[in-house]
DNA sequence: ATGAAAGCGCTAACAA
DNA sequence: TTGTTAGCGCTTTCAT
């Protein structure tokens, strides 16, 4: 029952199991002759390659991690067809770990890639890892950080500008006539719930507008969505007229939260998100957001995973620190405030 | 460069490596004293097991595959989350590939996965693979068909009843008292298709509605979503009252188009969809449709395969085939027709 | 063109 | 308690 090797097709093709690796492979120095034989008998074994002693030996497993917080978050699996893409076309196969946000997870799938021996790993951290931390878990491995780069790391990564994406939204909000522009944070936001916020309060900030924590809504023990903080807002009155979300997963689930509370979007409450995930473009929807160029954050990380798996240095430096701009996307949730209409 | 073995902490500690192996494994016969040495150095050099090398003796290696064919339908990454948890509790690490509706890359990632000798294969297939091609792929390795089963299988799977769940959507919309309920495919709905189609149809019939193709709409060549199927029906002014769509992510689809088309939902169109995927349940959205638990087929995917691969046996029979029921959950697109108002 | 043999890093008998 | 040895299935010199 167990799956036949390359020393069973020798012995059956009468020839050394050199040979037969040699011809399996497509090498050089294989008679027409024994090689036809030895294909017709790999077929008629059915004989599948062991890539695990394969990669033993060459030390290559042509296989790359990817580690991302939630799959579930459509921003997400964006992303991983871009790396998909890219990786097939390097020939390589893509590991996908889901650490659904745990610290623990992440660091256990990060080991455990490394210690599968893929060659190369690209990774969306969770929060600012000490750098150490990532070090002692994938050791010699090569990494790219992708969608958010700790600080002052010194290993390549792509990501956006978030603090400006978060600006230009907050600004955009300001923009269309809105006195109140407030701010939420993911449920599972991780790491970019800081630069999101700093771009949000210089935004408010540059606009000469008074930073209000009540109007800054960030998740709290037992809240588990957007809509639980809306609703905790509009609970204790303090609702802003305009709301910049930190994602769209996130901006989805206030507006649900604001329409169960008999708010209408955007004449009551204006939103605009970030990430500019697929459905935010639906008519019925028309989210305005921050697009992230997602796919393309995916290729760019397979790509400076390619390169330092090729030199092997560490390859530090800044063409291999990328930042991509973001882009305003609006659409039918930032409406133009209508003064002339007062709240209540 | 190349990360520390075995090998090398036995002469650091000055043991054999045999030694090293079972203190790191943690097995009995090793003195506390070298025992102890032995991890400091292990710690000190960063040492990292070479899995490679473990499964390579073992022939386990303690990880599954999962091959799905979307991750950007919300759909799969659920009933991903769902073989996560359950892969977790066993120890199993998780090996996600992506086939992007693409036969020739399903037949790629089954072949890598066996190659790689994971321990067993969960995949959700594209289209009706005749046996003998998964068969051919993966060889001896366990698999388990998740979300569909293709015909007379003697493999274990988890799916839920489609022709039932689309009777149970199609009949709903009838009793709303829509007259004209037509039915859209998906543009990559791969194998679903078939048996939705055919639960749709059935509640027509059984209704005493007489089946008419133009109420079909299935994907033609160039179109890409719901949105250009229900346009084109629009144009072709057979668009009916309501709509049963193949999937949610379709039905998403179709409403856009619709009411681009300035169709209301569910005054002008009622629409159900299937899955019941998260968005689906948005207040803003209200979609009605057939929900699928869908980490419970993950939890059970997983379940099966445990059987499969501790047994070693083909492990054939009733028991390892289950059939889950789909539940009719509604909400706003599917509300009541008006027969007072009649259309245009 | 082919074979023999070494060794990738590890586990698991079997000895000592 | 520890060491020795034999592989796991494969690639890759080095001979022939």
């Amino acid at each position: 029952m167990a799956s036949k090797t390359i020393k069973d097709i020798a012995r059956a093709a009468n020839v050394s199991y050199s040979t037969v690796s040699r011809a399996l492979n497509r090498k050089e120095g294989v008679g027409a002759a024994t090689r036809e034989r030895i294909f017709v008998i790999a077929k008629e074994f059915g004989y599948t390659p062991n890539a695990i002693a394969q990669g033993l030996v060459t030390q290559r497993t042509k296989t790359i991690g990817l580690v991302l917080p939630d799959v579930t978050n459509p921003f997400f699996p964006e992303v991983a067809a871009g790396v998909e893409l890219a990786a097939d076309e390097l020939g390589l196969s893509v590991f996908l770990c889901n650490t659904n946000w745990d610290k623990e997870k992440e660091e256990r799938y990060l080991r455990l890639l490394a210690q599968r021996r893929v060659d190369g790993i690209i990774v969306s951290l969770i929060a600012d890892e000490p750098e150490e931390l990532v070090r002692d878990a994938v050791g010699d491995t090569p990494v790219v950080y992708v969608n958010h780069a700790p600080l002052r790391t010194e290993r390549p990564f792509v990501a956006i500008d978030e603090d400006r994406g978060s600006y230009m939204a907050t600004r955009h909000l300001i923009d269309q006539g809105y006195d109140t522009v407030g701010f939420i944070g993911a449920e599972a936001g991780g790491i970019t719930s800081i630069p999101r916020l700093h771009g949000y309060r210089r935004a408010i900030e540059d606009a000469g507008i008074q930073y209000d924590e009540r109007y800054v809504g960030l998740p709290r023990a037992g809240e588990s969505s957007g809509s639980d903080i809306i609703m905790r807002m509009i609970s204790e009155g303090c609702c802003p007229r305009a709301l910049f979300a930190q994602n769209d997963v996130t901006a989805f689930s206030v507006m649900q939260g604001a329409q169960a509370c008999g708010l209408r979007v955007p004449e009551d409450l204006a939103v605009i998100g970030f990430d500019d995930i697929p459905t935010a473009g639906f008519e019925a929807v028309g989210l305005s957001t921050i697009r992230q160029p997602k796919r393309e954050l995916g290729r760019l990380s397979v790509e400076l995973l390619r390169r330092q798996i090729e030199s092997s240095l560490p390859e530090e430096g800044d063409s291999n620190q990328i930042l991509l701009e973001p882009e305003l996307v609006i659409r039918r949730t930032s409406g133009a405030a209508r003064p002339q209409e007062p709240r209540r």
